[in-house]
DNA sequence: TATAAATTGTAGTATGGGCTACACTTTGAC
DNA sequence: GTCAAAGTGTAGCCCATACTACAATTTATA
């Protein structure tokens, strides 16, 4: 979610609130993706879907995104792959909602809450407010 | 944000994601009007959509949303006013917003950047979460 | 008071997330 | 090897956000 699109091009079509959240809907499936390869060696529709709570239907459909955007790879009945920037992009998240979750714990929210917060907020955490977040955990200890 | 609509009602239809993002748009919107309200005695149109860096057509159709959820009121050419039910949220939106700031501000976050994060991140922090951080800020002084 | 400018409203269109229903492969059990 | 079950894909629909283009009203100015 780091960089809007330029001003010239399809940004007119893409107010922000849209941008972000279709973007935080890419993310989640990225890292969903990641995390189902690693552990089960493969990612299906229908295990993405019920994992995220929707329709196969749906999910399919989001995966055609993420290979439009350049971030999976998928053939017919055999399963989704990340790209090497679907990768990267999942690493982010990854790391990213880590940082959340901790700050939050950190902060006195109890950890059950502090995963659920933490699903919606890390979609709109700059780099700046990371930054600061990893410099407050060091702190700490 | 707080409650879901009922399993059995017009529920099926509407992902949580897509719950949590129209629910944001309206808070958004009440919490300008209720500004615009307060500072200059009336809201328009023209000058929400403008703030929110939206086309007025946007705003005027948003506008409408806000009445059928009984958070406005709006005759045409007179402008956009708050229900009790909309001052409610504004208000609740208000002390959200605020209290997300300063926690951002307090976790080192630089100003500009707290409250452009706190924007996106205020509408998905659970009133636990939120309880969390009045908590954290008073404890700290 | 006419008339131009600004504002407001409406229509039509696109994209995106969600769903159900139905069709088509694969897989697995006999 | 057949056939049923599971998984996958497609089509068609709804609603929300957003836009542009055009129409109507209000306001401000000549």
């Amino acid at each position: 979610m780091e960089k809007l699109p330029a001003e010239g091009t399809q940004a007119r079509r893409f107010g922000k609130t849209r941008f972000a959240q279709s973007t935080a809907v890419l993310e989640d499936y990225a890292e969903l993706i990641a995390d189902l390869l690693a552990s089960a060696g493969e990612a299906r529709p229908t295990d993405i879907a019920r994992r995220l709570g929707v329709s196969h239907a749906t999910a399919i459909k989001t995966i055609a995104r993420l290979k439009r955007a350049g971030l999976a790879t998928a053939r017919p009945y055999r399963g989704v792959f990340l790209t090497e920037k679907g990768h990267a992009l999942a690493d982010r998240v990854r790391v990213r909602h880590r940082l959340v979750v901790d700050v939050l714990r950190a902060l006195g929210v109890p950890s059950e809450a502090a995963e659920a917060d933490a699903e919606g907020i890390e979609h709109h955490v700059s780099e700046i407010t990371l930054k600061a977040f990893a410099q407050f955990l060091k702190l700490r200890g």
